[in-house]
Order: C-alpha cells, then sequence, then structure tokens
DNA sequence: CCCGTTTGTCAACAGCCATTGACTTCGTTC
DNA sequence: GAACGAAGTCAATGGCTGTTGACAAACGGG
C-alpha cells in the first residue's frame, strides 16, 4: 500500500555498509520525527523507510530515544554554524527567510516541524533543551558577545523560534506589500536585540 | 505513589450526576493533555483525577479523541487576556510572564502550553488555526490598530509565541540578573513591533 | 580456501493502553 | 413500590510497538 521503497530494484539490496545504512536511518527518522513526532514515530516505519531492520536501530542507536538524540543533533547541525554572519544583513537576511520562499524551502520545513515537535512533546523536551544550549545558545551568546549576551542570545532564539513557528502555521508564503511590510516589522524587531 | 484524588473525602462520592462527572473529566483532561501532551496522557489517569470510571469518557465523549477535541474547545474558549492591556504596560508585562514564576506558573501557561501541544495533532490542526485566527490575531490587530496592523499583528504574534516555545524548552524559570536582562531585552522586542 | 567478525534477518515476547460490552446500582416517574 | 432508564463499575480483549536474542549471510584477512 505504502509507496516506501517499493520501486528499489530489489536486485541492488545496497551493499553491506553499516556507515551507509546508519545515515539512512537517520534520515528516515529525521522525517518521521519531523511529521508525526517522538510518540507517533514508529521504528518499523523508520527501518522500513531506510530499507533496513528494526533490530539495528537498537545495535547503532541504542533504542529510540538514542536515535531521536542523534537526529535531533544531525537536524541542529553543528555549533560552527553561525560562522561568517555579519551583524548589518543579519536581521533582514533572517526577516526575509521566514517570509517565506515559495521554491526552496522543502528541507528546511522540514527541520523545523522536528525542532518544534521535539519542543511541545514533554518527553522530548529536555533533550531539546540540551541540544539547543550546547549548538544555539552558546555560539550566538559568543557571536553576540558584549554585556548580558546569555539574555540577549535567549531573546534571540525566541524571536528566531517565533518566526520559525509562525511561517509553519500560516503554511503559505507572504506575497507583496504585505511581505515587505512583514519583513521590515520583523527585522526591526531582530536588530533590537542584536544591537545591544 | 501519585498525589492525585487521594485526598477526595471517600465518604461522600458524589451524587450521580451526568453533568458533575462530565465535566470534572473535562478539567482533569485538559491538565492532563497540557501536562503530558496527548499521546502520553492517559484515559485511566484522567478518569481517576476526575474520581470517574474510564468506561464513562467512551459513553460522554465517544473516545479519546472526543475527549481532548472538547477539552480543546473548552480551554479555547477561556478568558480574553487582551482586555485591558495598555501600550505602555503590555511589553514588560508578556516578557515578566515569558520569564517565569517560580511560583504561581501552573494555571497562567496550562492553557498555553495545551494549544501549543494540540498544535501537533493533525486532526486538530485546523480547529486550532481558528482558534489563533480569532483568538490571537484578530484581536491583535485591533489592539494595535494604526497601519500594516494585520502584517505587524503577525509579527508580534510570532515574537509571542516565540517566547512561548522558548520557555517550553527551558523548563524552568530564569531567576538573578539574567532574569532581569531577558525582561528587558525581551520588552524591547516586543515594543519594537507595537510602536510601529 | 577457511574462519572470525561484522552486518543483516527473523520471530517472539512483554507491556501498555484504548476500547468494549455485560453487569450493578441509583434515581425517578407512574 | 415497581419498573424503566440513566449513571457508574468491572474485567477482558485486542492491537500496537519497543525490545531482545538467536540465527543466517556476507565480508575480509590469514
Amino acid at each position: 500500500m505504502s509507496p516506501v521503497a517499493a520501486l528499489e530494484r530489489p536486485a541492488a539490496p545496497r551493499r553491506r555498509d553499516a556507515a551507509a545504512t546508519r545515515a539512512a536511518m537517520l534520515e528516515a527518522a529525521k522525517r518521521q520525527f519531523a511529521a508525526l513526532g517522538y510518540d507517533r514515530a514508529v521504528l518499523r516505519d523508520i527501518a522500513a523507510e531506510a530499507g533496513a531492520d528494526v533490530a539495528l536501530i537498537k545495535r547503532y542507536f541504542g533504542g529510540k530515544e538514542g536515535l531521536f538524540v542523534e537526529a535531533l543533533k544531525s537536524a541542529i547541525g553543528g555549533p560552527d554554524r553561525l560562522r561568517g554572519w555579519d551583524r548589518a544583513g543579519f536581521a533582514r537576511e533572517i526577516a526575509t527567510l521566514m517570509a517565506g520562499d515559495p521554491h526552496a524551502h522543502e528541507e528546511r520545513t522540514q527541520t523545523f516541524q522536528f525542532l518544534l515537535r521535539a519542543a511541545t512533546s514533554p518527553s522530548t523536551a529536555p533533550l531539546l533543551n540540551l541540544a539547543v544550549q550546547e549548538r544555539f545558545l552558546g555560539p550566538i551568546r559568543d557571536w553576540l558577545g558584549g554585556e548580558n549576551a546569555q539574555a540577549r542570545a535567549r531573546v534571540l532564539a525566541a524571536v528566531h523560534i517565533g518566526f520559525l513557528v509562525e511561517r509553519l502555521i500560516r503554511g503559505e508564503a507572504l506575497v507583496g506589500a504585505e511581505r515587505e511590510a512583514f519583513i521590515d516589522r520583523a527585522a526591526a524587531a531582530l536588530d533590537a536585540v542584536v544591537q545591544s
């Protein structure tokens, strides 16, 4: 019934490669967790989507929670992601991003859903908190510098998150005058935090 | 172990009253769903907290989903928080709320948590969309007034939600100097939107 | 070519939980 | 006060899902 991996020419079931299957499972996990949330995501389905067996999840990740943490880290990315941002363009760039681009946002949206779901689920919130602290708040704090960097980083993260959620709820991208107005306001809000 | 309804004098098991037990179950459901989310919330516990039996949930609400929807409606219909806010105090009030209060952060954030967690349940997405539009975006827009009210309302709602989520992830309330700094910055960010 | 190790597969288990229907008790009406 | 319906209780059942250990196949070095 499901169009999972129906047409994956069964003649070449992928040469045995632990790293590859591990990566495939991680990818599938990100998709499933994003779409369904932690509790509703089913290990069997994740494994199936990756073209692997459930038992391997235990072997490679220890269990469901381990898989989730690993997927979370993979989704958030490394702590050096902020490198190269400049203060001037930052606010408007983020704002434009959040207004929504009709194209090319598939992957980003998925990551968001993933993070949002993780945030709103009590079972995973502590895990997310840890990851955010290490890979988001810390780097942003350092990037901001100056006084009260920690608190400002918190606020910045909150505002950022807010735009992501709004974008997610809205569903479609903004257009025309409303889009311009939105970007202006959002950039102003972000700048208010970045500029001390 | 759990301090559910242990001390509800068992001598007076409540005179038979369908409406009352229904209401009690709804109240318990709101609490449990807010605290645990849809999936982790257990009907047995909800019934127990309401001092009723599980089977009645089926009879009165049709099932778990029905109970959830009903609880959501009930939560949405709560008091309107925007009434009486003035432009001057608004930002700081919200910011303080989001910093977290070591005490008394039960009732106030429960509804918000419930709504946020509900956002991840596909079956309630339309319901929630409507609620956000009617009870959040609409009032905020009217309250803001002036030019580009709609766009500004979007941004304001987004920032607000962002703080909610950040609070949810963070888990604990802020204290001391960081708390003060956070409130200041958050208020500034909100003000940047409110003041046209 | 052989053997140990890695990789992948299979089936069963065990716990949790919503659902369900039959049964009992209470309240009300005639 | 008898009978009917509503309110509440109880136990069992069935499905779902994470986990687990035993087994088979492939790989690679000696």
